[in-house]
DNA sequence: GCGTGATCATGA
DNA sequence: TCATGATCACGC
């Protein structure tokens, strides 16, 4: 167990310190037995991070490091350095949303400063072999919060009037609302196109691979 | 079931 | 080839 670091600097700095790590040392590190492939261990490189980067592990929705206010972010790269895959960043809220700015929002505040961890994530490499790429601390220009309030305040504005049904992955320039469940048969509250309450399949919001991928080339160092 | 951590697998 | 929709594991 490591303790919570203290400062953003000492997160940067223990970051920096995995810059180049094979998953397989970090593991034996952290007494965690390396998977074959992540068919079932999906989420196993984040535990594997935040155990090295100190973050209080459980299923609060909150930021991982509260005390400094920064959220970690692992991001599987090709061989391109670029994403593989869109990043969820929390639940949507489907209900109980009368009143709910961006400014008061859930996503809003997880992604107010963030971690970017890039990790290796080609499938071809052997889980163990993957390594930890350099890490990029991030905080949306005005412009990039621009685009995001705008979709956010788009398919929240679907989801008040009942809309969620009609919610598809290809809504959003760079934040869009995919199922975010156990499996497709799940069912949470939202509400129907009369106001009524329905059932509807649990939703989250994820980035655009082409969002994290500007992000990446636009910051890194 | 919810929210955390995400990647998988298939159709376009 | 790539993004969408589906899925996996865990603590509570």
């Amino acid at each position: 167990m490591k303790t919570t670091p203290a400062s953003e600097s000492e997160l940067l700095e223990r970051a920096r310190s995995i810059a180049g790590v094979s998953f397989g040392e970090l593991a034996e590190q952290a007494n965690m037995k390396v998977p074959e492939n992540l068919k079932r261990d999906k989420g196993w490189v984040g535990q594997l991070l935040e155990w090295h980067l100190g973050a209080a592990a459980g299923s609060k929705p909150v930021q991982d490091f509260p005390e400094i206010g920064v959220e970690l972010k692992s991001i599987p790269v090709g061989y391109n350095g670029k994403p593989l895959e869109s990043t969820f960043v929390c639940v949507a809220p489907l209900t109980g949303i009368t009143g709910l700015t961006w400014e008061t929002s859930h996503i809003r505040n997880k992604l107010s400063r963030v971690l970017w961890l890039p990790v290796e994530g080609e499938r071809e490499i052997p889980v163990a072999e993957r390594r930890v790429g350099s890490p990029l601390i991030w905080s949306p220009s005005e412009e990039e919060e621009t685009l995001l309030r705008n979709d956010w305040e788009e398919l929240m504005d679907l989801i008040a009037l009942g809309g969620v049904n009609q919610i598809t992955a290809r809504s959003g320039e760079v934040l869009q609302i995919r199922p975010k469940a156990a499996n497709s048969r799940a069912k949470t509250e939202a509400y129907g196109a009369s106001g009524q309450p329905i059932k509807t399949l649990p939703r989250g919001f994820y980035l655009r691979a082409k969002f994290t991928s500007y992000i990446l080339d636009t910051y890194f160092a």
